[in-house]
DNA sequence: ACAAAAGTGTTCCTCTTACACCCATGA
DNA sequence: TCATGGGTGTAAGAGGAACACTTTTGT
């Protein structure tokens, strides 16, 4: 069997927001062609000259009209199944792009960002849409696949590193957190066992500002203190710097 | 910039070992040419009508002789800089495989197997090396860079789940165990505590079985029961996560 | 008998968990 | 005044960390 030479090289995004209750993907539509699934996730075909977290940022900016630095990007596996694209699926790419290749390795990304009107607005125009990822059924090709395995990363990630906060807004209420925490994991948290750990990390300021208009007790809002967080990880490596050396 | 059409794609695998003391990799020497690095790691190009992970167990078999079922394998990072592999390294490879490439994205491997006589022979054989994973210092393209990935892969992914076992043994010594530990994560461990620790667990079973002709105290034989961990994941998921944030 | 590594218990203290009521606001 | 969700404390138990000596074997 010879060496693999015509391929093609894609990335495809799962996009993740939380809209306050429910953790949601960005999915596109693209125009019917045969019986293929119209949904799919935002993606792109490298280009020379480029890696691949450079062709996600690119895509991303495409689908959402956010910058890199709005964005949090995390790349996972690659999906290289000789059949993932084939048939129709394989004809579309190839008609799309112009090219003729008989075989699409894709590398998996998922994004998480600040759920807000003016990104909602932007991908609305485009036609695309944030749907529940509890409720999404079937996709294009393999992306129901990459989905699958993007939820799992995050769910693995975020029990590792605070990037639970790349999802909320800058300004959040300890519930909208614990509720962010309650969707990914399918969990339900203890209120009082969650604001006494959370509050005691010290990674969180307190803003003095309130919820306006809503009809109960307005909570309070919160900022994450990324230095402070930066600070208790320094520390904690603080005497084990030695044992922990690698070259 | 059009979409890179002649790119190949290869996979390059980072192979553990525990001797019992230190942690080991398995490096390949190559004939050297120009002013290249001699010492990389096992790795091929992707064939046509092949995933990346048989790619990978092709790679592990012909390197070290042995078959998919005795290795554990993980994928890790594309290796995806259009500059990664160019000049003399870049005409090294297309002279090798008879190809005319003008990059190649690489993706990163790590394998965990049992290093027993038969294995370190057959590596022998090969003029392939166990060498110190603590001792490394170059290595040939970025596979300096794959490597450190891989070490904190593996740190991370033995936080997490029982792969420690797939460098030991079938039957090994609480000791050996614990000094895995501490080849891996460079820290001191005490030794009463982790006993404790590990067999409250229920995951370890008592052979009954001792170490023969050693001039001290023989250690018992200890299995990895597989299925109690199994039947233990399903229990949990605690609040854990705050603690363990790393960026 | 000695050298070398295995194996063993207890105490203290921190962290986790379970649990129920009052508070501030808009309607 | 009622409905709604925000915000608070305590007690019991589990689990982690620190710590030193005896046991078994080969030489």
């Amino acid at each position: 069997m010879p060496i693999q030479t015509n391929q093609s090289l894609s990335v495809d995004c799962v996009v993740f927001g939380f809209d306050g209750k429910t953790l949601r993907a960005l999915l596109i539509e693209r125009p019917v062609y045969n019986t293929l699934n119209k949904q799919k996730l935002p993606g792109a075909m490298i280009l020379e000259n480029e890696t691949l977290s450079e062709a996600a940022y690119r895509v991303l900016e495409e689908a959402t009209g956010l910058q890199k630095c709005d964005l949090y990007l995390k790349q996972m596996e690659i999906f290289s199944d000789p059949q993932r694209v084939n048939g129709d699926e394989l004809e579309w790419i190839n008609r799309k792009h112009g090219i003729n290749t008989t075989r699409v390795v894709t590398v998996g990304f998922y994004a998480l960002l600040k759920l807000d009107k003016r990104t909602i607005d932007y991908t609305s125009a485009k036609g695309a849409q944030w749907v529940e990822v509890e409720s999404i059924q079937r996709l294009a090709m393999d992306h129901k696949l990459i989905l699958s395995n993007a939820l799992g990363n995050l769910c693995r990630d975020m029990q590792q590193s605070p990037i639970a906060f790349e999802l909320l807004p800058k300004r959040f209420t300890i519930r909208a957190l614990q509720r962010l925490f309650e969707a990914v994991f399918g969990i339900e948290i203890d209120n009082r066992n969650f604001r006494k750990k959370i509050l005691s990390s010290g990674f969180l300021h307190a803003t003095n500002e309130r919820e306006k208009g809503v009809a109960h007790k307005p909570a309070e809002y919160y900022i994450f203190n990324k230095n402070a967080y930066q600070r208790a990880v320094k520390a904690k490596l603080k005497m084990d710097f030695i044992d922990n050396w690698r070259y």
